[in-house]
DNA sequence: CGTAGATTTCAGAAATTTCTGAAATGTCTG
DNA sequence: CAGACATTTCAGAAATTTCTGAAATCTACG
């Protein structure tokens, strides 16, 4: 293996993890031994470093470039693809959550939709179709802040982060200066767009 | 089955990505099941409704209970558990969230703390304990502001949804109004608490 | 082109997770 | 406390996922 204990440790506790987090325990090995380092490693220093197999290496590093956790680096007078996390941690954050809601909730929120869709021509089960109506619109609610919380540029969303709650008292007193057009607090329901 | 097509399409579904939410087929489809029905299911009547085992059932519950996502509830006159999803989304919501925090985030959180521990007392490998600590303080920074929010009554917290990047105009402006204390925007870190 | 790496693919082996039926345990009622 | 249900446990079967080694493919260079 050839690793300190720190990073041993550090590595073997990812590929534990991975399985909670959605990746086996190589991809997540391999995304932490790149990220401890501090230069690209090639796929034989990672199948050195972490005793699978070179075919394993190979179909984790797609995988995480897949998720784009990773990136190919190409080092001058080496012919062998090099491979490294991502410099900006803010950026990790951005891509894994981007990646999340892409496979974990964009897929339900298409199917809520299709199936709005297919009940309104019926009037049958009225609870059903009502639950289902307010899952989506939860689930809108929340993407679209995360939309809005997006588009920030990483210095404001760390402002907006550290403030935390201070926020809270914050809206009572902005709201008489700005205007924010609209009734704030309906239970579910965003930017008045199903008002009438 | 004895399920209506709008049912049993929500059900597979759930059922589907129960994969990717960390939970099994079953448990997705249990709840999904329960999420839509009107009233209270015994375990029979789930057994029956998704043609899978009686055990099955039982560890799927019990699953679902261990999260907190699925209640018992007893009927008048009836021996049998009756398990029910709690009325309020936004419960749910609250709970998906600390309960995935707890399984993916803090147990990573603890040993990112104990092998800062560990590192101190040798002073080599400066750029993984670098990298160990940076990470370990934007993990804070982000479960800071998820404690922050977590404490908001649910009202509050729909209004700063809704609100969104708004949010980021009025900052400015409520600064000169409301005393903040303490430089913001620092990359990593929190409410000064390692100031000295 | 031909050759020497480097990388990917993929079929089957290994490991892990999920599911089942049978047995054990729990609980209410008379 | 016996009988009737209801629920849980659990060992092994089934299904799924992960991993490997060998073969195939790709790529740069003479």
């Amino acid at each position: 293996m050839n690793l300190s204990t720190l990073e041993q440790e550090f590595v073997l506790h990812f590929g534990e993890m991975g399985s909670r987090w959605g990746i086996n325990r190589t991809v997540g090995r391999i995304y932490a031994l790149l990220f401890l380092s501090e230069d690209p490693l090639n796929a034989e220093d990672i199948t050195d470093k972490l005793g699978v197999s070179r075919s394993n290496v190979s179909m984790g590093l797609k995988e995480l470039q897949a998720w784009g956790l990773v990136r190919l680096k190409h080092l001058p007078d080496d012919r062998r693809d090099h491979f490294a996390t991502p410099d900006d941690l803010w950026e990790i954050v951005r891509t894994l959550v981007a990646e999340r809601k892409k496979r974990e909730i964009d897929p339900t929120l298409t199917k809520l939709r299709e199936l709005e869709m297919q009940a309104r021509s019926g009037d049958a089960e009225p609870h059903a179709q009502a639950k289902i109506r307010e899952l989506r619109e939860l689930i809108e609610l929340l993407t679209g802040w995360y939309d809005d919380m997006n588009r920030l540029e990483t210095d404001r969303l760390v402002q907006l982060l550290a403030l935390g709650s201070k926020l809270q008292s914050l809206i009572g007193k902005a709201e008489k200066i700005v205007p924010l057009g609209g009734p704030l607090g309906r239970p579910v329901g965003r930017k008045g767009k199903e008002a009438g």
